[in-house]
DNA sequence: TATTGTTATACTCTATAACTATA
DNA sequence: TATAGTTATAGAGTATAACAATA
């Protein structure tokens, strides 16, 4: 069983109110854009480049059949395409389009300024030990 | 606008990348207890008490209306049930049963525990600076 | 008239299982 | 045989609009 001690509550109560904070957060952002959250995830991961279908579910921790409608609906508004891989016919790289990538980026700046606004109160100090504790987090013992 | 420096970029990066591990463990949590997220979300907030349609979508951040199904669900399971309200004829009060407390217990301490693993190292400043800077956010400037 | 909750409807998200085409 | 992606299907989550009953 993991160390409990009553620190590790308050913390652990922390870290769900503060998912909660951020999902709502998330989702009034998207709204106004006409995105899902899900939708702006995507979009935003796309930011980085063309991505697999594969690899793409991987990192959204989603199947990759669940990702397929996904992908059907943003490429119906034109959002995202469907580009052969050179290298494997099976395989399709998923693209941002023009308007996809503007979108993406307005997504990921309306994104960034809402937290950051959220945020903009909080001392150096607190700042830093999130930017740390979350890097610790993500990065588990292999 | 809000204020942008490079702290800021990394800092949201962090919150954005932390919601998306805490969802996931979330997710991963629930569904060997046969609930999804947003159901382990309904019985652990009526964990506190049973509590109106009204109150508990504006708790969820849902519709009323999206949350008359998910009740209807989790009613047809007997985990949740509907209860007159003495003092209203319209209200009903949505109550955890035996089975439903039980489930949402075993959900709360899966839950606690995950999180408790994944934060276990931290140092102790930088578990005070989360739950102090949560504090802050979730208690906005009214 | 305002509020509580439900119904009807439409879409999106998601998983599982079975499938096609290529490696 | 294994992998990339799709199709078919089913269930869950969600919103909007219209409604019923009560306050």
């Amino acid at each position: 069983m993991a160390a409990g001690t009553t620190q590790d509550t308050e913390l652990v109560g922390s870290l769900v109110q503060l998912m909660y904070v951020l999902q709502d957060l998330y989702a009034e952002t998207s709204r106004p854009l006409g995105l899902t959250p899900q939708q702006a995830h995507l979009l935003c991961v796309l930011l980085a480049g063309p991505l697999g279908m594969t690899e793409l579910s991987r990192i959204m921790s989603i199947e990759r059949s669940s990702l397929t409608s996904m992908v059907d609906r943003l490429e119906r508004r034109s959002l995202v395409e469907r580009l052969p891989d050179p290298a494997d016919r099976r395989a399709c790289r998923i693209a941002l389009t023009g308007p996809g990538t503007e979108l993406a980026d307005q997504a990921h700046s309306a994104y960034t300024d809402r937290i950051a606004e959220l945020t903009g109160n909080l001392p150096a100090g607190q700042r830093n030990a999130i930017v740390a504790a979350v890097a610790t987090i993500t990065r588990p013992p292999e």
